[in-house]
DNA sequence: TTCACACATCGAAAATACCGAATGATTACA
DNA sequence: TGTAATCATTCGGTATTTTCGATGTGTGAA
């Protein structure tokens, strides 16, 4: 029969190995030395091994009690911020921390979130944006709680995380107004020759638009490729060129950016994106976005002709 | 006086929250579910939060049951992992998981290991190739001693690393060996109009050429990017075009790749790196490492002129 | 050598982990 | 509806472990 081992002994292990020696460790556990001497050689029985050596009068680890320090440091550093985070207040139950992608038009996210923050009056939101692949890994290190995408999580680094799609746009072809109802006149041939400027030289919707220019010939240059969504509509907005965001913001688009539609990039999509932690499937925030999102996908995602559009 | 937590318990708290109920916990841990139900109490009493609520004859977690748990899952996890890979066999003392970004020349890995290897018999290396980033990760959970690089470690993703240049060499362009010898009378100008194969797009070694090529007001046709330094090399090989690589390891490359040095790329070098975690500063295979790699830098690192190259 | 220091050992105490028996409450099922 | 099974808990007693004081041993410094 083998018994399960115990974690105090090896908390005392840990304490012993940072502060350098159990007289140390004592003060700091407020326990007498022989009895941690006793707890630490417990554990060496129990596990078959030497942690520590006897190096003239004092400690030191042996090879393998090298090794398992550093298992020993991963957990209870889990432990510290467990407690550090959970004892006192009680505010980590109510905050929710959500990373943005910067490439996500920030209209849309605020239509995500505003639901949830309004039914619930005492969550506290953080919101924190970067680029994709920084977030996957605050994500996978609990720092962040869910993360909202415009590309499915990739899983080239191993993380366990889940990928639900939570919407779903066309998109749309902006520029100022008066510049806009110049081209919808011979859209999609009026573009030629125009400027744009685009998302992230990598992001699918980059891609799909200058296929599509190809598919179509049209010959436009491309000014820019910019990250940040936010950032791309204010280089439209000062004239730059022509820009894409989804139709399902054209209203959004139309007025805080002082531009028009121009017209629709046929067969061109933009997925959005719920990336959670595995672990968190039965989440009570997710479970209401995923809710939220699939009630808005059946009246919102409509696809909308260049004709209907008015300015 | 505020106690130490007892991780027994929290242990105890884990696996009853992962059986579901104290009566399969008591079952896997060998007990009796009242001694288990008591030692939970006493968490509970001790962390002043219930973990479980009382749902029918069910257990429950409650919400700071939730939490705990998730940090739990991670703290023992690691427990787990500790024992698995340390209890039985000592071969992870002597196994070391070397990590080996792709666009890393292999001969000059064989270089850097081989010492190493040869040092002491009986150790064992695991190589796991990939690319930079995929590799960072796993060197952040341990699945990972160490990590060979082209590029420094950026902490773009917040991974606590140590990044210790080992070599540098500068940068030669090779070709097949009648081409190289039509190429090297007038180099760097007989590149003119040459087909070039380069590595991955993002590499620094790829932006320096280019740059370079601008500035020498070359002009040559890139046919490919290839994130993969042998398979770059593989392209030349075939005779798909000029591919550059460092004149450290040009005896290696002309021999095995059936190629000569055509001339070097003036102030364009290209640096190695050893990546270890944080942790392991004092780990005694990246010390010898590194000591071998300062002492062959003095005699290797000489840079080349054209002229004194033969095939 | 002597002293101070650090860890280990021993034996007794205090603390606690554990179990058997019994209770209450909930669910499944006949 | 009633009965049996299941589950968590409470209580009291026992076994084990944890802890400490006293003591021993080896080390390094004065």
């Amino acid at each position: 029969m083998i018994t399960n081992i115990n974690y105090n002994h090896f908390y005392y292990f840990w304490m012993v190995s940072n502060a350098g020696s159990i007289a140390k460790a004592s003060k700091a556990l407020h326990l007498t030395p022989q009895t941690i001497s006793a707890q630490i050689s417990m554990l060496e029985q129990r596990l078959g091994k030497q942690l520590f050596i006897r190096k003239g009068r004092q400690l030191v680890l042996s090879d393998y009690g090298r090794v398992s320090k550093q298992y020993a440091d991963d957990m209870f550093a889990i432990a510290e911020e467990w407690l550090e985070t959970t004892q006192g207040n009680d505010t980590y139950l109510k905050t929710l921390k959500v990373g943005i992608s910067d490439a996500l038009p920030k209209s849309l996210v605020t239509r995500w979130l505003a639901p949830i923050i309004n039914s619930d009056s005492n969550i506290k939101l953080t919101c924190i944006d970067g680029k994709q692949e920084e977030l996957l890994s605050q994500l996978a290190i609990h720092k962040l709680d869910l993360l909202l995408s415009d590309t499915p999580a990739d899983n080239s680094y191993n993380l366990k995380v889940f990928c639900h799609e939570i919407g779903k746009s066309n998109i749309g072809l902006y520029a100022r107004h008066h510049h806009a109802r110049e081209l919808q006149a011979d859209f999609p041939q009026s573009l030629n020759n125009q400027r744009m400027v685009l998302p992230g030289k990598d992001s699918p919707t980059s891609r799909a638009i200058e296929y599509w220019l190809n598919e179509q010939h049209l010959n436009v240059s491309i000014v820019s490729h910019v990250d940040d969504s936010a950032l791309m509509k204010a280089f439209g907005k000062q004239g730059l060129g022509i820009f894409p965001a989804p139709i399902l913001i054209r209203d959004d688009v139309k007025t805080s950016h002082e531009v028009s539609l121009i017209g629709q990039v046929s067969n061109v999509y933009q997925s959005y994106y719920l990336i959670t932690p595995e672990r968190m499937v039965s989440d009570t925030f997710s479970t209401r976005l995923l809710e939220q999102a699939r009630m808005g996908e059946s009246t919102e995602n409509s696809a909308v002709s260049p004709s209907t559009t008015d300015d």
